[in-house]
DNA sequence: ACGCTGACTATTA
DNA sequence: CTAATAGCCAGCG
C-alpha cells in the first residue's frame, strides 16, 4: 500500500487556524465537477450541499476561489436565470462570457441561450 | 461587538 | 403582469 491515496487529505488547515474544509472549500469540488459545456445555479450548489447556508454563500465561496489549484469553473457558476451576474467579479467581465462560448453555451446579452438545456443538476447527476 | 453588504431565491403586494 | 421585500449566513469596517 504504498501510496494509494483515493483522496487527498481534505483537512487542509490554513496556518491563519481556519479550516478549509469550510463551506467555501465543499462548493470548489462540486464546481469542479460540473461537467464541459454544463451549468449550474448557485442555489442548486447551497441545495446539493443542504441549503443550510443559502445561495448568497455560494456566490461568495466563487470569490475566495480564484487563484485556488485546481482552478474552479466559476464561469459555469450562475443565477437561477442563467444570467451572468457573477461576470462582474471576473478579472475581466467578458472572461466569464468567453470562456462559456470555448464550451459551446452560447450566451446573448449576459443571458445563456438553452439554459435549462446547460443545466447541471448536482443533485440530480451525483 | 454591531451593523451593512453581498456572484441569490422565493414570496407577497 | 411587474416591483419590492424578506430570508439566508459569513466576511469586513
Amino acid at each position: 500500500m504504498k501510496g494509494s491515496k483515493h483522496k487527498q487529505s481534505l483537512n487542509k488547515i490554513l496556518p491563519s487556524g481556519k479550516p478549509e474544509n469550510d463551506f467555501f472549500n465543499q462548493v470548489w469540488e462540486l464546481v469542479r465537477q460540473i461537467p464541459k459545456g454544463r451549468v449550474t445555479s448557485y442555489g442548486a450548489i447551497a441545495a446539493a450541499l443542504g441549503a443550510k447556508s443559502g445561495a448568497r454563500m455560494v456566490g461568495w465561496a466563487m470569490n475566495s476561489s480564484f487563484g485556488q489549484n485546481p482552478v474552479v469553473p466559476a464561469h459555469r457558476v450562475v443565477n437561477r436565470m442563467g444570467q451572468l451576474t457573477g461576470k462582474i467579479h471576473f478579472p475581466t467581465p467578458t472572461q466569464m462570457q468567453e470562456q462559456l462560448e470555448k464550451e459551446n453555451i452560447k450566451v446573448i446579452n449576459d443571458q445563456i441561450v438553452n439554459f435549462e438545456k446547460h443545466f447541471w443538476d448536482p443533485l440530480k447527476e451525483l
